[in-house]
DNA sequence: ATCATAGTACGAGGGTTATCGTACGAGCCG
DNA sequence: CGGCTCGTACGATAACCCTCGTACTATGAT
């Protein structure tokens, strides 16, 4: 049985409530290349995306590191499936807390990403 | 003699170029409460505020080093008069580079303001 | 010239961050 | 079971950042 509801789905870790999100910390995680970067990912898929699709010029354990910022500064809604963790973007409490915020900063990325290319 | 565009106005400091503003920098610069703070005061007034005119629970030098750290990243244009140092949000130049960014940000932190109230 | 005001420079303290490496745990597949 | 892959935990390191205090410069007013 494959149930994604079942307890088979692993255990849950700590999300900041939408409420609780702050501007500040978005800002900070948003302030990261590598971050950032995960996050115009996952905007362009628009689906959930398990952490190692992501192949970032940095190491497993950093890679852990930035997912847990983005989680923990509710940028990020993060889930275990089986041995892999999908990640998707919070798009909803995000535009609820900040109405068009989330669309003028993956624009702003983008258009700086055609302006300047992938140079960090 | 009190011409505005004359050497009196007092040594210049160093800018980067519009081109050379970087998203990451603009976040970084906005994920401080102080800074976000002092950007919100200014696009609040609309006109130059000096350095003096915010009263930041921070000492001066604490103080002068948010405006370092706006200007460098391209937020504010800062400008010597007389022994007042002047602060101008780089609007223009912003909305250029990166449209509705500035004004989502603004409303975003204004959106806060009311649904926190002052506490950090 | 004297003094007050606005801001700077420098150095230090204390905290946080990004990065790594190695060792480990938790699901899947043969 | 045994091994593979995905991701975590922990410690270390080096860099960075916010804050301060003190000493200083520069401009304007008396």
């Amino acid at each position: 049985m494959t149930d994604v509801t079942s307890a088979a789905a692993g255990r849950d870790l700590p999300h900041p409530d939408r409420e609780e999100i702050r501007l500040e910390a978005v800002l900070h995680a948003l302030s990261d290349p590598m971050r950032l970067r995960i996050v115009r990912e996952l905007a362009a898929d628009g689906s959930e995306l398990s952490c190692s699709h992501f192949d970032l010029p940095v190491t497993k354990s950093t890679t852990t590191h930035h997912f847990r910022v983005l989680r923990e500064s509710g940028v990020v809604r993060q889930v275990y499936r089986g041995t892999a963790k999908m990640n998707g973007l919070r798009r909803e409490d995000l535009d609820d807390l900040f109405p068009g915020l989330l669309d003028s900063l993956l624009a702003a990325a983008g258009r700086q990403y055609l302006r300047l290319g992938d140079r960090a």
